[in-house]
RNA sequence: GGGCGUUUAGCUCAAUUGGUAGAGCGUCUCCCUUACAAGGAGAGGGUUUGGGGUUCGAGUCCCUAAACGCCCACCA
């Protein structure tokens, strides 16, 4: 690294720079690398693989961040830390992309042909592959790259076929023909999770079927009209008495005049539209299952596309027809024959494809399912025992929910990028085979099929880490995983279908804690999306603020259990300033510390403050661990500022600049100074880990041999030597004179530059600590002189503050507004007394005495105390005052 | 329809087993004091969404109402 003087260090930091050559230094020396061999317990993490086709946005940018804050902590603290990183092959998000560009030259992936096209995307992701991971690398990222891993790779694909095959002979994986959720648009079936589905106003139309051979009709009730020719019955409730007489006759369907059974079934609602139903198997969930129970036939009237077949069912003048006009065209048929009675407006909701937004066309078509329940009753199992636990907890109930009522998973996709199922037809007698390889390439054709790119992700734990091979170093040293990082919405996707696999495949859990972190919105709390334009990009935010700065920020924001984390480009403001000020205080540090000798801390020769400061930072390192350990996030981000900028720069900084002018105690100070640095640093490394690896190697000393750098350096423990009770109560006397004697100069308008004379009143045992801690008081409220005998001005007109037990007199020589100081000890007294009031009408009661624990009823006594000296000493002031 | 979450200062959020509310930003004063104006010092600002209950004591626990948000289910 290049080497830097203190006094170059400029005023503000350069994060950019100084990330680049951080970063570069961690890269070249190895050290995100984990080490299969080593004896130090394991802790892993798999990066949830971002979308090869993907860039980074503010939700990797928070997911990498918190797995980095936890790699970076248990690095640092002992364990032999591996953060896998990869990327997903992203089967429909890929395929569309690839196909938009060929689109753009007229050309289609079937005019290419399955070889040529999977070659095109290969190379397109080949491309791109870097893309996302160089952006993580933007946010300090300490994965391990020499394990990177692609979900299409040759192990990935070895690990998706051994399940297959393994899941097809325990009877786990079939085929078979079920409605399906199609996306005319994708040309593939998606699963019932990849369909959202959204409320849109739309129509219910009132056809009359015309009864059979008689007069009358039945009227149904239908949001879409043009299935109306897949019709194969209609359905009534049985108990409905407006129908009873009508159930088993036929009625003549307008248009094409089939003639189709009117028949009973349960699942008619009887107060819902006119109470009959058109059945349409093939094109509703619910009407194949009726179709199921009344064994009727299955009727396709739209392809693939979404278009209207070319068959005997569908009017000619509909052949072709987009699904939408065919609506429209079937309507103006309907009402020139006059069977359209009524179109009502109709509020409904509508399934679209997750990935393109397309209206789901729901088709009867033979695909491969996963069977579930039995799957998904180990993984139940699993989380129940607690070998599993989601943190927040309520998330555990989401997910039992939903693996308790499970349905079967649809997991063949019409697409050519993924992984091809490992199925094989003869060509001839069309016998199957399923195995890992074809059986003979010259009789068996591979099933067209592709898997569902979540198949492979449910694999990733252990897939990544070679599996099946589990005698390999990495299996057996990283597996099971520790903890998984992610966002509530892909809890089904894949969470679940991990555990469910891990169990299945490994015995045993891919990992024991689930983190689920909140999801990135806008400042109005609006997703963030391309199309709304409301995206802020984290590369940006890192060229503008620094990584650092933003990962402060995001981690920050990230408090236990929130669900929405609303960001705009300012908030990043708050990072960038804490950046900024640790570096002023480090500059400010390093240059007083440049001759600090390398011997520890004499216990003997420590001030109040050396001790208040040394127990306030025992106490954060404790906190620290707690809250990073239970993945309190934000309040880690939280404890780390405030004792960073309240109490080391506020206060002790300040206060070493007294120490470090006197020769006495210099040295120490600065051995003080060094050892706050080296351990602020170190708590603070995980959630900002450039600036404090940058600044930690300048500190004189503490970059030995052992340790050349802080992302290896320990983790702070706390230590019961550092426990400074007395010294830290003390120091509360000199916080609070000072901020009074502050407050004092602020509301009588003294000159800031002016030296002021103080007479402290004090009994004899505050009289010791004012004694002790005069120094201070007087650099940091500019005070020239103190006494401690009151009658010296006895004459002269003063003003007076209460500090502890004790009066702080401050004569003036000047006139001062005797008003508005009488009104701020008056309101300082109400405030005290309303104070004493509640504490005492507890005391009084019988009950609070009966229940309370001793030891608050103590603190109680001691605070009522602590109150009446000071009122009495506010008494006296305004007395005075008055006067 | 079922489940979950949220509601605290003008804004964004804290408050770890119930002990009487804090911070950042913004506002107002003053200050370029030799680490830092991306800074320092000080001030103002809250019946903790409404109502009820348990308790000596409730932002915190229970009931209830409302508003907002999310997840699941998918009735033509």
């Amino acid at each position: 690294m290049e080497t830097q003087t203190v006094e170059q260090m400029p005023t503000q930091y350069d994060a950019l720079n100084i990330e680049k050559e951080i970063y570069k230094f961690w890269e070249e020396n190895e050290l995100f690398k984990a080490n299969a061999n080593s004896d130090k317990p394991p802790y892993t993490i798999v990066i949830p693989p971002p979308n090869v086709t993907g860039v980074l946005h503010m939700g990797h940018a928070l997911d990498g961040t918190l797995q980095d804050i936890l790699t970076r902590y248990y690095r640092m603290s002992g364990y032999e830390a591996l953060w896998l990183p990869g990327t997903d092959h992203a089967g429909i998000a890929t395929q569309n992309v690839v196909e938009k560009k060929l689109r753009e030259e007229n050309k289609t992936r079937f005019d290419l042909g399955r070889e040529e096209f999977l070659k095109l995307t290969w190379q397109w992701a080949n491309e791109h592959k870097g893309t996302i991971l160089n952006q993580f690398k933007r946010l300090g990222a300490s994965f391990d790259r020499t394990r990177e891993r692609f979900t299409l790779d040759k192990g990935c694909n070895d690990a998706v076929k051994e399940v297959f095959v393994r899941l097809y002979e325990k009877g786990l994986i079939y085929k078979g023909a079920y409605i399906v959720n199609w996306c005319p648009r994708c040309c593939s079936a998606i699963s019932d999770i990849e369909t959202v589905y959204e409320t849109e106003m739309g129509s219910l139309w009132e056809i009359s079927y015309p009864l059979k051979n008689e007069a009358g009709a039945i009227v149904v009730a239908t949001t879409r009209p043009e299935t109306m020719f897949g019709d194969a019955a209609i359905a009534v409730n049985p108990n409905d008495y407006k129908y009873k007489e009508l159930i088993g006759k036929k009625v003549v369907m307008p248009l094409t005049g089939r003639e189709i059974p009117i028949i009973a079934d349960e699942y008619v609602d009887k107060s819902f539209g006119t109470g009959a139903v058109k059945i349409t198997p093939a094109h509703d969930p619910n009407d194949y299952e009726v179709g199921k129970r009344h064994n009727l036939k299955s009727i396709w009237v739209i392809d693939e596309n979404g278009k209207m077949k070319a068959n005997g069912y569908v009017p000619k003048e509909l052949h072709g027809l987009d699904r939408y006009q065919a609506r429209k065209k079937t309507i103006e048929m309907l009402k020139i024959q006059e069977t359209l009675l009524r179109t009502l407006p109709h509020e409904h909701n509508v399934g679209k494809c997750q990935r393109c937004n397309t209206t789901i066309e729901p088709m009867l078509s033979e695909q491969w399912f996963v069977k579930m329940e039995p799957l998904a009753k180990k993984a139940i199992e699993a989380i129940n025992k607690g070998e599993i636990k989601f943190i927040p907890e309520r998330y555990t109930k989401n997910y039992l929910s939903w693996m308790e009522n499970i349905r079967d998973w649809c997991i063949s996709r019409q697409l050519w990028w993924g992984h091809q199922i490992p199925a094989y037809y003869h060509i001839e007698t069309g016998e199957m085979v399923v195995a890992k390889e074809n059986p003979n390439p010259k009789l068996y054709k591979q099933d067209e099929d592709v898997l569902d790119t979540w198949f492979s992700s449910g694999l990733w734990p252990f897939s990544t880490l070679n599996w099946p091979d589990i005698d390999n170093a990495d299996f057996k040293k990283f597996y099971p995983t520790t903890t998984l990082v992610t966002g509530f919405d892909i809890i089904f996707f894949w969470v679940a279908r991990m555990i469910t696999m891990g169990y299945e495949f490994t015995g045993e859990a891919p990992f024991s804690t689930v983190y689920i972190h909140g999801l990135i919105r806008d400042e109005q709390g609006q997703k963030m999306s391309k199309s709304k334009g409301n995206t802020i990009d984290p590369v940006q935010i890192i060229d503008k603020y620094g990584s650092d700065a933003l990962r402060f920020t995001l981690t920050s924001l990230n408090t236990f259990g929130a669900q929405d984390i609303k960001i705009s480009d300012e908030r990043f403001e708050y990072g960038r300033n804490f950046a900024n000020k640790i570096w002023n205080a480090s500059r400010f540090t390093l240059m007083n510390i440049c001759d600090v000798d390398d011997i520890q801390i004499d216990f003997n020769n420590l001030t109040i403050a050396d001790k208040w400061i040394l127990n306030k930072l025992n106490e954060t390192i404790k906190l620290v661990n707690d809250n990073l350990k239970t993945f309190r996030f934000g309040e880690t981000a939280h404890i780390l500022y405030e004792f960073f900028w309240n109490n080391i720069c506020d206060w002790y900084l300040e206060i070493s600049k007294v120490q470090l002018g006197d020769e006495k105690i210099s040295m120490n100070t600065k051995r003080v100074l060094k050892y706050l640095f080296d351990t602020t640093l170190r708590l603070l490394h995980p959630i900002m880990p450039h600036i404090t690896e940058k600044i930690w190697q300048l500190i004189p000393y503490v970059k030995n041999s052992s340790c050349n750098a802080l992302i290896i350096a320990s983790f702070p423990i706390p230590d019961e030597k550092y426990n400074f009770a007395l010294e830290s109560k003390q120091m509360e006397v000199v916080f609070e004179t000072i901020k009074s004697l502050r407050n004092l100069r602020q509301s009588l308008n003294i000159n800031t530059g002016a030296l002021i004379d103080i007479v402290i009143d004090a009994n004899k045992e505050e009289e010791i600590i004012f004694k002790a801690i005069e120094s201070y008081i007087k650099r940091l409220a500019k005070v020239n002189s103190i006494l401690y005998n009151s009658q010296e001005i006895k004459d002269k007109k003063c003003v007076n503050c209460a500090v502890s037990n004790s009066k702080i007199i401050v004569p003036l020589d000047n006139l001062i507004n005797f008003e508005d100081e009488l009104s701020r000890q008056n309101k300082k007294l109400l405030k005290l007394t309303n104070e004493r009031n509640s504490l005492e009408s507890r005391l009084n009661n019988e009950k609070f005495m009966q229940n309370a624990k001793e030891e608050l009823i103590n603190q109680t006594k001691t605070r009522i105390d602590e109150i009446i000296a000071r009122e009495n000493v506010i008494k006296e002031l305004i007395e005075n005052l008055k006067q």
